[in-house]
Parts: C-alpha cells; structure tokens; sequence
DNA sequence: AGGTCCGATGTCAGCTTCTGACATCAGAGT
DNA sequence: ACTCTGATGTCAGAAGCTGACATCGGACCT
C-alpha cells in the first residue's frame, strides 16, 4: 500500500461530479470536493486547473479521436465528407454513456461558467478539425468553414440525442444533421 | 453640477479598456479600474456583472439588429437568406469602427477567459437568430442549423475583416463567406 | 542494509474576484 | 422645509486560485 489512497484525481473527479448534482454546481466549494475525496483543497488544484475543468477531462481524447478519423478519410473525400466521418467516428465513444451525458448535460446547462467553458472546448475542437483539414490540403477560409458546420453539426445532433424523447443513435442523428445543413445552405 | 462626476459607467469601461490594453487582462484588477475612473471597486460591480463584461456591453444591439433583420426579410425568403439578411445588416454597424474592432479583438485572442465569454455572446446570438427563425415558421433543426451556420460565417467574416492584410469591408466579406460555406456544403 | 532522491501530498499565507448589508447625501418632487 | 430616491461609499467576508516550503513513503543505487 502506498502512502497515500490510490486515484487521487479520480476520487476527486467523482467526489466533485456527486457534489454538482446533488447541489448544484455553484453551491459546492472546492473545499467541501477535496473534503468529500479525503484531500486539500490544494491538492484539487494540482489535478485541475479549475473548478470547472473537471467536467471536460474527456474532451482531449473526443478531439483526438475527431482528428484522426478527418486524417484518415480517403484522399479522395471532399472536405465536408471528411469532416462527416471525423463526426461519425465518435458514435462509439459514446455508445454505452447515454446516462452519464445526460447527467452531465444537465449539470452544464444550469450554470452559465460551464456553458462557456463548454463552448471553448467545441471551439477548439473546431480549430483542431479546421487544422485536420489543412493537413489535407484543404484552403482557409473553407477549412475554418466546414469544421465550423461540423461542430455546429455536432452540436444539434448531440442535444437531439440528449432528448429524452428521442431513442434513435447518435451516429444516425448525425447523419440526419449533416443532411439538414446541406438542405439549408442549398436553399439558402 | 451633481454629487458624483458624470457617466461613471463610461469611465469604468474606458479606464478597464486602458488598463486591459496597456498592461493585458489578467494583469490589472478590478481596484485599479475602480481608482483609474475615481470610483470604489464595489462601484465597479455594480455597473458590470464582471470584470470580462466590461468588453461586451455592445453585444446587446448586436444582436437586436440582427434579430430585426431577419424578422425583416422578405416572407418568400429562404432560412439562410434571412440569417444572411440578419449578418449583411451589422456591416454599417462597424463601419467605422474597423481599429477599435482590432484592439478589443487583441485584448480578447490573447485571455482564455475573454475567449470563453465571446463564444458565450455569439452563442447567444445563435440562439436568438434561430428564435426569429422559429418566429418566421422555420422548424427544428433548421432553425438551429441555420443560425450556427450562420454565426460561423459571421465569425469567419469578420476575423478576415480585422485581418490587418485585408482591406475589403465587411459586408463583401459576409457575402464571400457564405458562398463559401454554400460550395462547401454542397460539395460534402 | 544503508543512503539518496523523487514525487505526491500537506500546510500556510496571501491576492483577487465577487456579494450582502448598511451608511451617506445631493437633488427631485411635494 | 421635508421626504424620498438612487448612486455611491464602507466594511466584512466567502470562495477561487497561487506560490513557497515542509513532509515522508517508496524507488533506485551502491
């Protein structure tokens, strides 16, 4: 046994997931997470930037995940097809975590803080597909463009599948989003 | 003459956009504002929810212009073509104010936080554009779809627009813009 | 075995942001 | 004159976050 409880993040990250939902985000200090985890509050703040960070640890390997699905789409794909399978290729990932997103769905949609900090993690996802996008070749400004409609893809399917009325898969109400884009902007 | 000199609202932005520019965001506090405009700090909080807020007052009207444009479109008019008449209306708007556009645009690339409060103030006017859109008997998710879609391009607009290497105005920028995204759609 | 070093955590002191409660006082209205 | 309002000041304090330094089990070396 070390000299410590193993997972220290780990245990934070769960105290601190509780905590937002039993009292709401803004009601849980970060004394009463590093409490609740057998730690100091200081040692929170060796895991994670902020109180927020927290809930977007996942989100590096979601980009990561996006860009090397845009890499390796045929050399052949148009740019929004390859940013369409970048977006499919996250289906799995969130296969079996329905309940868990939308738990912490919720917890970011009550709090404004969070919802910025959502958006600056989409945004860099954007910026990383943008990125992906120039790597094959493609021109600013339709790179910045179609990561953009991607994420912005990636966004209304998500909620939609988020939708407690709605039980259809994520990798379908992808699709179905990317055929309402094209729709729109032909019309448009 | 009254108790207190004029406009301290005014003088709070004008202080804190001072300070914001000649030592970064990070760097100065609310105190220094306060003192800089002659006024307390708890004087601060009271005319600007936070210290970031102080660079977005004008977003308000931003977006009121944009929802009335779009309100305003013909009936016929298709969704995109009424969010594009909601971005082709703030061209007169910045006119001329293309180098105090380029200073704040400075001030917010170089802090996450600002970044993060951007991206919350055009979130906001996604959702606004896709209310009008709703108001106008456009559907889910064509609604949202259009108005992120929209927003991209705005957004791709105008940082072509502060682009100190471009000299074209903002409105054939939106217009370029969203041919752009029409191709890139298509193509996908 | 003994010694040394490392890294995760603890402790403490301090700054800054932001809020609530209450005081002050010029000017407007009566 | 009297009152009332509203913008500001004053004060105390919670909470987020950071730097500096201490601690000490375990790994690694000799």
């Amino acid at each position: 046994m070390g000299r410590w409880e193993p997972d220290a993040q780990g245990r934070l990250a769960r105290a601190a997931m509780e905590l937002y939902i039993e009292r709401g985000f803004d009601s849980t200090s970060v004394a009463e997470i590093a409490k609740r985890a057998g730690l100091t509050e200081r040692t929170f703040f060796r895991h994670f930037a902020d109180k927020r960070e927290v809930l977007f640890g996942g989100s590096a390997g979601l980009q990561d995940l996006m860009v090397e699905a845009v890499r390796g789409a045929p050399k052949s794909a148009a740019p929004m097809a390859a940013v369409a399978a970048g977006l499919l290729a996250t289906g799995p990932l969130f296969q079996d975590r329905r309940e868990y997103a939308r738990q912490r769905h919720a917890v970011i949609a009550a709090n404004a803080e969070l919802r910025e900090r959502e958006l600056i993690k989409l945004a860099s996802l954007a910026s990383a597909l943008a990125d992906a996008l120039r790597g094959r070749g493609v021109n600013d400004p339709a790179a910045s463009l179609s990561a953009e409609a991607g994420i912005a893809v990636f966004r209304v399917a998500f909620d939609r599948w988020i939708d407690i009325s709605n039980k259809r898969d994520l990798t379908q109400l992808i699709r179905e989003s990317l055929d309402e884009l094209k729709a729109v902007t032909a019309a448009g």
